[in-house]
DNA sequence: AAAAAAC
């Protein structure tokens, strides 16, 4: 919701969401939520689609991307009124897909929002939740569909929704939605859809392949950019801690304690590793829930509102997390490892600093992982501060093989994934009784920057990605 | 090389 909620940053003060002759009743739901000004964004993103183009955004998180959809979707509807009479005289007329079940439920939060003083009706459909409630609504019927692509197809094989009269379908983080996993799904969903139709895509980011790809799906689009292409968020700070592999945990842990645990996203790379580095956390004293694709989708969503409501200080997620949720006021993401994909450092990063605020992204890597952090550095076109990691003692472990007294993991997926240490029979090494360092009164401001030699200006991410150009001539085109 | 997304 916070998303449109960035007047600062809109493009001339003078525009207003009047201006765009936009329905009284979204102007209401505007001013329902104190927004009068469009962001850069919207105010590029609204009259284009109104006037029916295709769209391919790019723009960075928290700069209003939903909003600027979003609201020019309700007038189209509105202004358009379907001719079909079934179902229930509400047939699906727009399709939002996202990529995470929890960026559908931020997604559909805004449009309800949105359409609320109109007749329109929308809902959300994803996966790992009860199919019944979902397949009510739809039978019901509703003009607005936010989906997961799974699910959506779930409900489509089981005759709860056609797809048949969709006007207007928008792909939000667009370059994860093209990617090897979920093309195959996306494409049986367009081939469900009419051939003339609006395609909005959105991203942060766009390669040069997924702008090809992109471009494959859309009909003479309009180019929105509003940042940079790729550009990290102006306000985040950005500091990069070279450890041992071994230390990585402690130091995680060191930085957290040193923001005072004040309110922190730490990335993962593997959801086991997110498991493990909460558990570790939990066991250190500091509140924290992992947040990964193995959870139930009700730990998931238990989490994510925790975290939200500040009852925990530090949410442990995979990608899952990476992209699109807006958690109002988050300060820090540390990334526990760097992203094998640079983009995806961006997104991650993404999180915070939001709405024209400012915020801290903390990285620890190893010897290991200087190429990707080369590659970031590459991606974004600056050097990233190294920081200095002053007062930080390791705590001794015991075990070289990383976190000692790890019990083994509790959710049967976690642990077949790694078989070779969980089931063997020798007992799992223990944690050696220390006196913690953490333990320790804490000496704040024990972090300091160093700022690094510049290297000068990386040149353009060249990396050919042949898996998606072989697909761009593989897939039939819609 | 990993994560996400349907049961």
């Amino acid at each position: 919701m916070s998303e449109t909620n960035n007047n600062e940053n809109s493009a001339a003060p003078t525009v207003r969401f009047a201006d765009f002759g936009l329905a009284p009743e979204i102007l209401r739901a505007l001013s329902d939520q104190g927004y009068v000004h469009p962001t850069p964004i919207q105010a590029q993103a609204i009259p284009v689609v109104l006037q029916g183009r295709d769209v391919m955004g790019a723009a960075q998180t928290g700069t209003g991307k939903t909003a600027g959809f979003s609201l020019p979707i309700i007038q189209m509807l509105l202004a358009h009124a379907s001719t079909s009479m079934s179902p229930a005289r509400h047939p699906v007329r727009a399709l939002i897909l996202t990529p995470t079940r929890e960026l559908a439920v931020q997604v559909a939060e805004n449009v309800k929002a949105y359409a609320a003083h109109t007749p329109l009706r929308s809902t959300v459909v994803f996966g790992g939740m009860d199919m019944k409630p979902q397949t009510e609504i739809l039978r019901r019927g509703v003009e607005i569909v936010i989906a997961t692509p799974g699910r959506l197809l779930d409900h489509v094989e089981q005759k709860n929704i056609s797809l048949g009269q969709v006007q207007m379908l928008v792909m939000d983080e667009a370059d994860r939605m093209l990617d090897m996993g979920f093309l195959p799904d996306l494409q049986r969903i367009i081939n469900l859809l009419p051939k003339k139709r609006q395609n909005l895509m959105f991203s942060a980011t766009f390669s040069p392949e997924i702008k090809k790809l992109a471009g494959s799906f859309l009909t003479n689009p309009t180019t929105i950019e509003v940042a940079r292409s790729n550009a990290t968020a102006d306000k985040v700070t950005q500091v990069v801690y070279k450890v041992a592999e071994e230390q990585k945990r402690d130091v995680v842990e060191f930085l957290i304690r040193s923001r005072e645990l004040k309110q922190v996203i730490v990335f993962s790379n593997t959801k086991i590793g997110a498991s493990r580095l909460s558990r570790s956390l939990e066991q250190a004293g500091i509140k924290a829930s992992a947040i990964h694709g193995d959870k139930t989708q009700q730990e998931r969503m238990a989490a994510l509102e925790a975290f939200k409501k500040g009852e925990i200080e530090v949410l442990v997620a995979t990608d899952v997390a990476a992209r699109g949720l807006d958690i109002s006021d988050l300060p820090c993401v540390i990334n526990y490892d760097l992203p094998y994909n640079a983009e995806d450092y961006v997104h991650r990063i993404g999180r915070t600093g939001r709405a024209g605020a400012s915020g801290d992204a903390l990285s620890v890597y190893s010897d290991k992982d200087e190429r990707l952090l080369a590659d970031i550095e590459k991606l974004i076109k600056q050097t990233i501060t190294r920081g200095e990691l002053t007062g930080f003692a390791p705590y001794a472990r015991g075990a070289s093989a990383g976190y000692g007294g790890e019990r083994r993991a509790r959710r049967s997926g976690e642990s077949e994934s790694r078989p070779s240490r969980t089931s063997s029979s020798a007992p799992p090494p223990r944690r050696e009784k220390v006196d913690p360092w953490f333990l320790k009164p804490y000496e704040p401001s024990t972090v300091t920057r160093k700022e690094a030699a510049p290297t000068g200006p990386a040149s353009p991410s060249s990396k050919p990605k042949q898996k998606v150009a072989a697909l761009l001539g593989g897939l039939p085109k819609p």
